[in-house]
RNA sequence: GGGGAGCUAGCUCAAUUUGGCAGAGCAAGCGGCUCUUAACCGCUAGGUUCAGGGUUCGAGUCCCUGGCUCCCCA
């Protein structure tokens, strides 16, 4: 659809447009910037919106707005428009007897699209609508690119992800989301920070590709000629600062995964990290209730959230169910007794259609058939706990069972929102289970974690008893605002390149 | 990586079982209209049907190759 586009996009309506706009630079500015105005559409029809006309009229109350003309109906003499600013819309009506003689029949010119600022007194029409009854009028900047159709908008998915300009142009829809998005970060700083916690911000280029399981990007210095990753994880760095001393820090910000796009996936995507000396993976869990209850509350206004038709209760505290657990709940033909053995899990992997390597030990292949057959059947917030050691690299080991770490994930709606765990701060246990990592890497496994030797330093310094928390901000704000697909939530999904010819 | 759906005017969409003059609404231009709400009425103009190739007297439609998007699966 957009290839090769560009060329015929210099159609006729652009064209008029921009004769307009050579007449318009003829006469004046098109693009003035000495226009102020003193009220928004929201804070008029908050502040003016219930009173009746005859009040209006005899208050007099001059208001100067200024937006994007996003209705223009033209009867004769006199016009209806509307003009959207960042709080939403705002009618005027244009007498050609009010304004500055010949301004009307300027105004005529101008188009759905153009940017404009208007001053007036405030009435209501017969059928109720709160106006500007404007005095005086300008052209601000001349839009040269029709916009959708007014009554339709903007429907196709593409455009909307490639020009999201003309998205949040059109769709109110969208403006939410995004806005509601930042709240949801907002809200979440806010509860860290009252907790003492220490924003900080720590490299997205790194010569390892940091403390993850995931494939990275590369990328290329030139002035020193040596070859960086982009971050899978801030993981590791913030573990270097809380042996440091900051013992409570969280970072919210990009990390990059090599992987396929998706409705789950982007490239790029955000997540909070934080960190948080003399604590467990419990009191994370406990943590995480609060704030989603909280974040539920302050942004929904209720202890619920309904998604794609399903509703989640985060009144309640959230279910607790191991990985063995829950493999044994969803799968009642699998030998509990069996379950770590290796010999036993393979052919079931198997069977379920697995692709079963031959590094995968019992731990791997556990989560491997969790993956396959639990994940999505987790529908109400449930924190499933345990993990493999084998799959949890960075996680301390569960005093009673070295089998399994003292980690959990975060499911709702079947999907994984959040990953935590107690910390591993053994640095020679560390330093075994990255050399373990490293093997997996020499076996061919390109997810595979790289050996830090400074890491291990840091650990050899001591590292206090502490607990972590990776949050998935991207399926968060899916979650708060109902979007199917991440790209619905992320300003500039990433897209394959616009052929321009 | 595999499967499915889609791409027609600036936008939203049509175009008959089985190939036969590519259309409408909005937007645009001109004219009319001083309370509209997708304003209304009249006239006009607007197309590389994603790209390239093929079949055919004739292709938006059928076939092949490629591009991009969406959805499902791995």
């Amino acid at each position: 659809m957009s290839a090769g586009k560009d060329k015929r996009d210099e159609n006729e309506l652009i064209a008029e447009r921009r004769r307009k706009l050579t007449a318009l630079r003829a006469s004046g500015n098109p693009y003035p910037n000495d226009f102020r105005r003193n009220a928004l559409a929201d804070e008029v029809h908050q502040s003016y919106g219930k009173h009746e006309d005859e009040h209006l009229r005899g208050q007099a109350i001059r208001v100067t707005v200024a937006g994007r003309m996003m209705v223009k109906r033209v009867m004769g003499k006199a016009s209806f428009i509307k003009l959207q600013d960042r709080t939403g819309q705002i009618q005027l009506r244009l007498e050609r007897d009010r304004l500055r003689e010949g301004l009307y029949q300027e105004f005529k010119k101008w188009d759905v699209g153009d940017i404009l600022g208007a001053s007036g007194t405030l009435f209501k029409t017969r059928t109720g609508e709160l106006t500007v009854m404007a005095d005086e009028l300008r052209l601000l900047t001349k839009s040269l690119r029709p916009l959708p159709e007014k009554f339709h908008g903007l429907a196709d998915q593409e455009i909307r992800y490639r020009q999201r300009y003309v998205d949040l142009i059109m769709n109110e829809d969208t403006r939410n989301v995004f806005k509601r998005r930042s709240q949801i970060i907002t809200y979440i700083r806010a509860f860290l920070d009252s907790q003492d916690y220490l924003e900080v911000e720590t490299p997205m280029m790194q010569t390892t590709p940091g403390g993850a399981i995931a494939r990275p990007f590369t990328t290329h210095h030139n002035a020193l000629d040596m070859s960086l990753y982009l971050r899978v994880a801030p993981e590791l760095n913030l573990k270097r600062l809380t042996v440091g001393g900051f013992e409570r820090v969280y970072e919210i910000n990009r990390n990059f995964r090599n992987e396929g796009v998706s409705t789950q996936h982007n490239p790029e995507f955000t997540m909070l990290e934080l960190y948080r000396a003399y604590a467990d993976y419990e009191d994370l869990i406990v943590m995480i209730e609060a704030l989603l209850k909280g974040l539920s509350q302050a942004v929904l206004g209720e202890k619920s959230v309904t998604y794609q038709g399903e509703t989640y209760n985060f009144d309640k505290p959230f279910a607790r169910i191991t990985v063995e657990e829950v493999i044994a709940r969803f799968n009642p033909d699998i030998d509990q007794a069996r379950i770590r053995d290796r010999e036993y899990l393979v052919p079931v992997a198997e069977k379920l259609g697995i692709k079963v390597e031959d590094n995968y030990q019992s731990g791997k292949l556990q989560i491997e058939i969790f993956e396959k057959t639990c994940e999505d059947r987790l529908r109400q917030p449930a924190f499933i706990v345990r993990y493999p050691t084998e799959v949890s690299p960075l996680a301390r080991k569960n005093d009673e069972d070295p089998f399994v770490t003292d980690r959990f994930e975060l499911f709702i709606g079947g999907r994984e929102i959040a990953n935590g765990f107690s910390e591993l701060n053994d640095s020679e246990d560390q330093e075994e289970r990255f050399r373990a990592q490293a093997e997996n890497r020499t076996a061919g496994d390109d997810e595979a974690l790289v050996f830090d030797a400074d890491y291990i330093r840091a650990l050899e310094y001591g590292l206090p008893p502490c607990a972590g928390l990776g949050l998935g901000i991207d399926r968060l704000v899916m979650l708060f605002t109902d979007s199917p697909s991440i790209r619905d939530v992320l300003l500039f999904p990433h897209m394959r390149p616009e052929v321009f010819d």
